[in-house]
DNA sequence: GGCATGGATCCTGTATACAATGAACCTGTT
DNA sequence: AACAGGTTCATTGTATACAGGATCCATGCC
């Protein structure tokens, strides 16, 4: 976490306000890329003294991660790093498999020259990123990709509910992705997608969602653990923010 | 929002602790029983006076309800209740259609005995309570049957969801209904879904959402306002609470 | 009449102080 | 050693003070 320390000083030097925004955004993306495992304590005092700010501005933050699922906040107890279970997990990717089937479908032939090129080239970036090796720049592209079609569904309603499921999905990959896996690549399932919402096919696009989706949930280790993990989450003492 | 006054000072003298999900609770229902109408201010300091709290407290209300859609919150601006656009109400009927469809064929079958007696139970209830020209009654017994699917829903990020556009559909139901019609008690959709759900027939029962929440939206005046309401609700000047 | 300008006022943003709760730890006993 | 009890410390809950922004209204100008 103290790495934060840094930047924030310059962006304070800098003569930029830091807001609960921020510090949401901050943390999100400290999850998402493991730099904040699961069960992490999330002390307010503590993170104000990182970002500069009081406790007010820090709660308002956590409460706000709390509504995104990312953290988890009880009643008089520290705020910590959300750590989904298993089945939570397998209940995200079905919830995720049928709003961004839906929404793939609604985009179908609906997408303008300019926004297909966008996500072509994400497409063209996550092969390039994966052919030399970079995972973290993979995952970008392979995002930006999902929250492209997020962004442009035609019913925001859907796509809202969109973005919190990539953001869920993602977290619970990193959690439960194997060890010995290096990525978490499937190589044409975007291509095969742009290509269905291209030509205007509905159902393409729907199925090559939910198979995209099916293959990265095979991906993952949710097989039952022994509550080990389980009673490190809760009896979990000390992981601290080196 | 002054009724609530007393009752607040009713629980304060039982020795009860009004809390931030005291407040959200209240808010929500108000804007539900449109007794708060969209556009209504909100102020942090007179809320805190109705429920004898802090800011604090109302601040962190506020941020909830924000989350919930029921208020919009703007940087440096008072919250005030949403008023969901046309676009937006059928956008979330359409989500609604989607999750609550995959929802009830989810449950279809494997519902046990006291849940379908509690579901039928509240489907007699609206009945008897549109029979006696109760329509905030039948109302409760309808959403009580929603909820309920929502709570059962064996998918409970899907559930959760579900909870979610059940209270955003109340709210443009109440804001769009056709000032003429008396009730939007559609007869014999929810026994027909109650059948479909102990039959164990989930393509029937995804059907049956669908064309119960077809028929709901029919019933509402969504055609398209000359911007009188968006002026209103823009501009809108002080329509206080009396 | 329409419209810009200025100040008073209302309201939110942020920091901070104090109360209250819960966890950790230490101690004494069996 | 295991355990119960109480004490201490860490951390959140709540209220409040002050600063800054937005809104509203009156005034004056075109």
């Amino acid at each position: 976490m103290h790495e934060w320390q840094e930047e924030v000083l310059a962006e304070v030097r800098a003569g930029r306000r830091i807001s609960d925004r921020d510090i949401v955004d901050k943390v999100r993306r400290a999850v998402l890329m493991q730099r904040l495992p699961p069960g992490t304590r999330l002390p307010e005092v503590t993170l104000g003294e990182v970002f500069g700010v009081s406790r007010s501005v820090v709660r308002k933050a956590l409460t706000r991660l709390a509504s995104e699922h990312v953290v988890d906040q009880r009643p008089n107890q520290v705020a910590r790093v959300r750590a989904p279970s298993i089945e939570e997990t397998r209940e995200t990717f079905a919830a995720r498999r049928l709003v961004e089937g839906e929404v793939a479908a609604l985009l179908a032939g609906r997408l303008d020259a300019a926004s297909r090129e966008r996500l072509a080239a994400e497409a063209r970036g996550e092969i390039e990123a994966h052919g030399r090796g970079d995972e973290p720049a993979r995952i970008e592209h392979s995002l930006a990709i999902h929250h492209l079609l997020a962004a442009h569904s035609p019913n925001r309603v859907l796509g809202a509910m969109l973005t919190d499921l990539i953001l869920r999905t993602s977290i619970v990959i990193a959690l439960y992705k194997r060890p010995n896996l290096a990525s978490c690549f499937l190589e044409g399932d975007h291509a095969a997608l742009l290509a269905a919402l291209e030509q205007g096919d509905a159902e393409a696009a729907r199925e090559g969602i939910r198979h995209h989706l099916e293959s990265l949930e095979a991906l993952l280790d949710l097989s039952p653990r022994e509550a080990s993990i389980d009673l490190m989450a809760i009896l979990g003492r000390s992981r601290e923010q080196a």
